[in-house]
Parts: C-alpha cells; sequence; structure tokens
RNA sequence: GGGAUCGUAGUUCAGUUGGUUAGAACGCCGGCCUGUCAAGCCGGAGGUCGCGAGUUCGAGUCUCGUCGGUCCCGCCA
C-alpha cells in the first residue's frame, strides 16, 4: 500500500499537475468502456478519479471490475475538468485525477444495502450491519458534532477550574432510583457490583475530598425501559462544585451550554436562560419539560364548564382548554386526536370551533350564548380558530392536554428545528407519593436538599416541602438536572427516615456518604447533564440512536454483536450462579 | 407488563372480495459503450411471503400464537 499523499476531500484546481496517492472506498463507479471514472470517498471528501483505456498503463479489464465500496489506493496526477465537466456540487469539482497505478486493498462482497443512502434498508438491518451504516455521511456527520461537543465541553469546564476524575463503574448497588445492572463477583461468590446509574455518591464524596470542582464525561447504566430518547447506557456530563448556591449552578449550565451550542454549532444562545417554576409549568404547559418553541399555553375552562350544562365536567377536579389560534380540525382528525389523548388517560376530547361570532359543534350546545362570549373574551378565542377541553384528575388532565399541545405542535410544524429554546425549571417538589409502595419517594434523588425554609415541614407537611433542585430544559428535552445536596448527617438521616429507609439499611446502603459527612462536608451542588441528548439537539435529530456510535434496539439489545447472550456453564460455575429459568 | 404499527427477491416496496406460474425499482452476474457524476442501453440469475399452528377445495391475503424492528403508556431517584 502507498501511503496517502492527500485526503479525499482537499485537492483542489491550486494543486493541477501534482503527483497524488488518494487511499479510500469507491463510492461510485461509472463505465464507459473506455473510460472509467470512480468517486473515491473517505471521511474527508470525494474525489473522483479517471481511468482513462489509452493512456492507463495498468490492466485495464481488472478497472472494469472495481465496485463500489472496494478499498483502494492509487496514484495519479491532479488534472483540471473541462468547464463542463465541472461538478459545482462537490469540494473537489474542479478536479480529477488521472491514475497511473491501482492497488486494490480490500475487495468488497455484495453490500446487504446502499451505503450512500440510509433511508434503503429498515433499522434492524442498518443495526446488525451498523460498522456499514456509520459510512453514511449523516451518521459521519453525527459522531464528528459529538466529537465536537466532548471537546468543548472539556475545554470550557478546564478553563472554569474543573478537575475531570473517573469513578469506578464497577460500585455498590444501592436502593431507590433506575434498576440496577448487576455484575456478580466471582471472588465474592453471591455478591454484586452494579453499574452506576450516574456517579452521584463519588461526585459528592469528591467535595468532601476537596477537589471543590469535578467534571465527567462517564456512561451511566439504567436497567429501564427504552425510548427514542433514551437507552439503557448513556453518557453523561457529570459535574459537582462546592461552597456554591443555585445561581452559581445556573449561571455554570448556562457558561457550559452556551459555550457548547457557539463552538459547535456557531449558535447563540441567550446569557441568562429564563426560570419556571415546576407548578407553573405543569400548569400552563401540562409537562416538567415545556416546549418553549411555541405558544399554545393550557388554559383553566373549569369555571366556564361549571357554569355550563355540559356535566360530563362537573365532577372533574380539573378542566383545560386549548386554544388553536386559526386551526379547525375535520371530524376524522378530532377522532385521531381523541385516540391519542386516551393514551395518556383522558376519557375524551370536547372540542368547539368559532365561527361567525359564536361558538359551535362540539359541547358547544351547553354553553349559553352569554357564556360563549365570556369564554371567548377570556381566552380570546377568535373566528377560525378551535378550542380542545379535557376534563378529569388533574394529573390526568394535565399530562393529557400537555401531550395534545407537543402533538398539535408537531403536525403544524409549530416548532423551528433550527430555533433553541432553553429553561431552567426549578422548585419541584421533594417527594413523590407511591401508591403501590405506599411510601414517599424522591421526586429527584434522595441527596437532594430541601429548601431551608421548608426544613421544618419534613415532619409536619412533607407533601409540600419543595426541594433545590433544578432541570435545564432545551426544546421539550430535558437535558439537565441536579441540585444543591445535602451536606449533614442530621438532615440526610432524616430524608432517608421519610423516604421509608430504616437507619440499618441506610447505614448499610449509604454508611459510607454517611460518615463521610462527619468529616468535614462542604456544602455543594451539581448538574448532570444528557449529553447524547445535548449531542441530538445540536446535530438535528430526534433519536437518540443517530448520535451513538452502537446503540441498542427498543429491547435493549444489539443486533450487530447479538448481545445479551447466554453463557458457558464454567462462567457460571465459577460466579455461583444457577440459572432458575422465568415462569 | 400494556397499546399501536411493520415483517414479501440481497435491499426498498407493490400484490384486488382468499383463486393459474408472487411483480417493480435498485443492487448482483454477463454483454455494449471514451466525459460521467443517481451515467446509459441490452440480457440473465435471484422467493421457505419472519416462524408455527388453524380455518378453507385453495392462504402472501383470514384467525390464533410466537419471534424481531419502530413509536407510545407504565417504568426511567
Amino acid at each position: 500500500m502507498k501511503k496517502r499523499t492527500h485526503t479525499c476531500g482537499e485537492l483542489t484546481k491550486n494543486d493541477v499537475s501534482k503527483s497524488v496517492v488518494l487511499n479510500g472506498w469507491i463510492n461510485t463507479v461509472r463505465l464507459h468502456g473506455q473510460v472509467v471514472f470512480v468517486d473515491l470517498r473517505d471521511r474527508y471528501g470525494k474525489t473522483q478519479l479517471v481511468f482513462n483505456a489509452d493512456t492507463y498503463p495498468g490492466d485495464f479489464d481488472a478497472v472494469k471490475k472495481l465496485s463500489i465500496e472496494d478499498v483502494i489506493s492509487i496514484s495519479g496526477t491532479v488534472q483540471p475538468r473541462a468547464d463542463e465537466a465541472v461538478n459545482p456540487g462537490m469540494f473537489t469539482g474542479e478536479i480529477e485525477v488521472a491514475v497511473n497505478s491501482l492497488v486494490i486493498l480490500n475487495e468488497t462482497e455484495p453490500l446487504p444495502f446502499v451505503i450512500t443512502d440510509r433511508e434503503s434498508a429498515s433499522e434492524d438491518f442498518r443495526l446488525k450491519y451498523r460498522y456499514l451504516e456509520l459510512r453514511t455521511e449523516e451518521l459521519q456527520k453525527n459522531m464528528i458534532t459529538r466529537h465536537r461537543a466532548y471537546q468543548a465541553v472539556r475545554s470550557y469546564l478546564t478553563n472554569e477550574q474543573f478537575i475531570e476524575v473517573e469513578t469506578p463503574v464497577l460500585m455498590k448497588s444501592t436502593p431507590e432510583g433506575a434498576r440496577d445492572y448487576l455484575v456478580p463477583s466471582r471472588i465474592h461468590n453471591g455478591k454484586f457490583f452494579a453499574l452506576p446509574q450516574s456517579p452521584q455518591t463519588y461526585k459528592q464524596l469528591l467535595m468532601i475530598s476537596g477537589f471543590d470542582r469535578y467534571f465527567q464525561i462517564v456512561k451511566c447504566f439504567r436497567d429501564e425501559d427504552l425510548r427514542a430518547d433514551r437507552q439503557p447506557e448513556f453518557t453523561q456530563i457529570d459535574l459537582e462544585m462546592s461552597f456554591v448556591d443555585e445561581q452559581d449552578i445556573y449561571a455554570l449550565g448556562e457558561g457550559l451550554t452556551g459555550s457548547v451550542f457557539k463552538e459547535v454549532l456557531g449558535v447563540s444562545l441567550p446569557q441568562k436562560f429564563p426560570v419556571m417554576t415546576y407548578n407553573e409549568a405543569m400548569d400552563t404547559y401540562g409537562t416538567d419539560k415545556p416546549d418553549l418553541r411555541f405558544e399554545l399555553q393550557l388554559k383553566d375552562v373549569k369555571p366556564f364548564t361549571d357554569a355550563s350544562d355540559f356535566n360530563a365536567f362537573k365532577s372533574a377536579e380539573t378542566v383545560k382548554g386549548l386554544v388553536l389560534p386559526g386551526m379547525q380540525y375535520s371530524r376524522k382528525i378530532i377522532d385521531q386526536m381523541t385516540d391519542f389523548v386516551k393514551q395518556y388517560g383522558a376519557k375524551g376530547l370536547a372540542w368547539m370551533k368559532a365561527e361567525n361570532g359564536v361558538l359551535s359543534g362540539g359541547i358547544s350546545k351547553f354553553l349559553s350564548e352569554d357564556l360563549q362570549q365570556k369564554l371567548r373574551n377570556e381566552l380570546e378565542i377568535n373566528d377560525g380558530d378551535m378550542i380542545f377541553m379535557i376534563g378529569d384528575a388533574k394529573e390526568t388532565v394535565l399530562q393529557s392536554t400537555g401531550a395534545l399541545r407537543n402533538e398539535i405542535a408537531r403536525r403544524e410544524n409549530l416548532a423551528k428545528e433550527s430555533d433553541f429554546k432553553p429553561l431552567w425549571v426549578v422548585d419541584f417538589p421533594m417527594f413523590e407519593w407511591d401508591e403501590d409502595d405506599k411510601r414517599f419517594i424522591a421526586m429527584h434523588h434522595p441527596f437532594t436538599a430541601p429548601k431551608n425554609e421548608d426544613i421544618d415541614k419534613l415532619t409536619s407537611d412533607p407533601k409540600n416541602v419543595i426541594s433545590r433542585g433544578y432541570d435545564l430544559v432545551i426544546n421539550g428535552y430535558e437535558v439537565a438536572g441536579g441540585s444543591i445536596r445535602i451536606h449533614e448527617r442530621d438532615l440526610q438521616s432524616k430524608v432517608f427516615k421519610l423516604l421509608g429507609i430504616s437507619k440499618e439499611e441506610a447505614d448499610q446502603k449509604f454508611g459510607f456518604l454517611l460518615n463521610a459527612f462527619r468529616y468535614g462536608a462542604p456544602p455543594h451542588g451539581g448538574i448532570a447533564f444528557g449529553f447524547d441528548r445535548l449531542v441530538m439537539l445540536l446535530a438535528g435529530t430526534h433519536n437518540i440512536r443517530d448520535v451513538i456510535a452502537f446503540p441498542k434496539t427498543t429491547s435493549a439489545m444489539s443486533l450487530m454483536d447479538e448481545s445479551p447472550s447466554p453463557v458457558s456453564n464454567t462462567q457460571l460455575d465459577e460466579l455461583g450462579i444457577v440459572l432458575k429459568g422465568r415462569d
């Protein structure tokens, strides 16, 4: 193999008459009998090669046999193209390389799908041959975007005095939170490590060690079901700071996010991100991660439906309305929308259309003309608009109306892809009541500090304790989340107790952390970014698999290497594991 | 755990109320072709209709089960 003098993406008119060596993959072959064109590709670009039977000194029959995705090495001379042969769509389109020597480094077998077109094969096929799919321009671009994001993060945080520290991948399994991936210990038969759901406890211990500002770009593992934006192993930008409050974290998060968007996309985010409370987000958008690229706010219409003759909503805890300006859907689409909201537990979808100064259709006949006018004025409903309404238990109404809001935005293309609207969501409740287990569970995690003024409520009124947690939301994605932590042993014990974790269990599972709090724990707090989701936004995709080199399917399998897979009895014996089999 | 949807040449798809020999495009193989850039033209090979039952004189088509992909609910501190 001759070593390349240039990549396939750099030769221009300025290189004409140079002797060059190029290595790469054959992107396309255009065979014209006595002249053969080949587009040679590497990750830097494509260059057209010409084999001319009159001048090519080698075996021309071998040239005719070249096929797509063969790996070759050529040497030749750069020559200008005739004016009419210039390809303006190609960076190297003004030149071509007249080949005088060809070495076939690796001949390819017929491909399972067309490399140049990602859409040419279904996803399971592309995942099985992921190394081929990764040759596509789109995925190459995404991986480069991801690389640039890593670098932007490291450079920004290093400038801000952060220290990168690696924490263990084999750690203690702890209660609370997501299901752990377990790793059996051979040396300690019958005992298990867990893979980290996040390096949470380690980073707190690093604060106690005095590192003051820590970060890590780190793999995390959660054995839960997948989604378009969720993989069982994913990457976090994990960071923690000492002697800080919420304002310091917001400033850092804004600086880091802004810097990444600037470095990778050249996009300027606002210097300060708006802040919204959890209650306001739920009440106005029906979600704790609202997409602020479009309006469509949820409105309280309970007073109006209560005053109407429409009885179905009378007993509903909450009734929310969504006014669609300038949109009136057909019966068919309304039926589709009704099916859509039923997925979220709504029993139905009430609607009315505004025309000729009144409301019509749907449940309008249950509203007096006077009530209709009041509703139109209050919610600013104009002719040509329509309103959807859902009434039910508060949680159901918010969730289904919030989902409907997103669905309408999707159908109507209300959100511009190039638009980025970051938002801090704050003042989360500290606890959620778990009906199944009849106990409180931490909404964020059990190390999150309560608001100082709510500490007394921990005993008197735990349901209404507000935490010092915060989420960073961009375009409807939860991009980061964190909190100011508890750094006092007593308070931490109190919270464990509230979560129904006995003193014995707390000592057994979190004793190391509680002990550490005895020896000079600084006040600290931090945040963790879902790195893959951040890259999704940067890459302009809605699928996390598009930004992960070797992702898993919805059923958490790797189709390429067919993992997970059975292991030998010898391996199981060593670990002292006997498979019980499932019912 | 649940819902929706998909599975037919190597690949992407079509395939009528269940009815003769399951089609097309791209790819592959062979031939022609000296300026293409999604090259073109001619010819050819290529199918366990995901798998397994069932209904039927007859199933790619209908029913049930099962496996796999995708999206969603639950779940994801």
